[in-house]
DNA sequence: AAAGTATATAAGCATATTCTTATATACTTA
DNA sequence: TAAGTATATAAGAATATGCTTATATACTTT
């Protein structure tokens, strides 16, 4: 039987909980796919309300859900408050969306194919 | 400058969205761990409703999100449809995740260390 | 056929999310 | 100092999500 530690599992699930309800608004998921396409390096409040199409408290909201979930940092630069990748942070949710994709993958190939046609009622 | 083909980027996001809207919910995530980590290697909604303390409508409800966003499909066996993982749909959904992750964390390498301190107000 | 079991769906309530407007704070510039 | 700019937060409205109860459908068993 595949051996996977439970507790660390349900750690992990509060942990990714946050990451993925960050990331699952279309406003928030597309303003971090602007700044991993390399469009823009970093953004502002201003900055995102003007390109997503909101106003000021709106796009100040949004970041600060993508910073409080570590996916952005703040850091002041000048007039404005510069927010980018929270890189070490992004490389532990990469770890754990690893881990919990690989049990996952590893699992389906367990299961016998002759269980595999799908129901539709 | 990194190229990045921001059309993909675009629909991709529409289609994460929907995964990570899916994930973005505590009871579902600890199911799919559940099914991850080879406690269970299917489940019915009499089983997730047992497990997780929901009624029978709130698990059916949940199986279907997540039936629907392609991480579990139904398969009928005996007198129950049990739920598996939908392995050919989590593949592509792992491509998707590792092509967002990969454009953003060879960002963050792009981004100059002098630029790295955190903000705090 | 009637009763039991598994699942789905409808409708409504409770809560959470996302937006708005109004206002506050911090800082810069005229 | 006064006005302007950038950001944050508070409060409330609109919408979405997640639950409940009630009921329907499909199928199995007595």
């Amino acid at each position: 039987m595949l051996k996977v530690n439970t507790q660390r599992c349900s750690n992990i699930s509060e942990e990714l909980e946050e990451l993925f309800k960050a990331l699952g608004n279309i406003n928030r998921l597309l303003l971090v796919y602007r700044l991993a396409s390399g469009e823009m390096e970093k953004v502002s409040v201003t900055d995102m309300a003007r390109i997503m199409g909101l106003t000021q408290p709106a796009a100040s909201q949004h970041l600060k859900i993508l910073k409080t979930a570590k996916i952005l940092h703040a850091q002041k630069q000048g007039n404005y408050i510069y927010y980018t990748f929270n890189e070490s942070a992004l490389v532990e949710h990469k770890e754990k969306i690893d881990f919990l994709f690989g049990c996952l993958l590893l699992k389906c190939e367990r299961i016998e194919p002759r269980h595999r046609e799908e129901y539709k009622r």
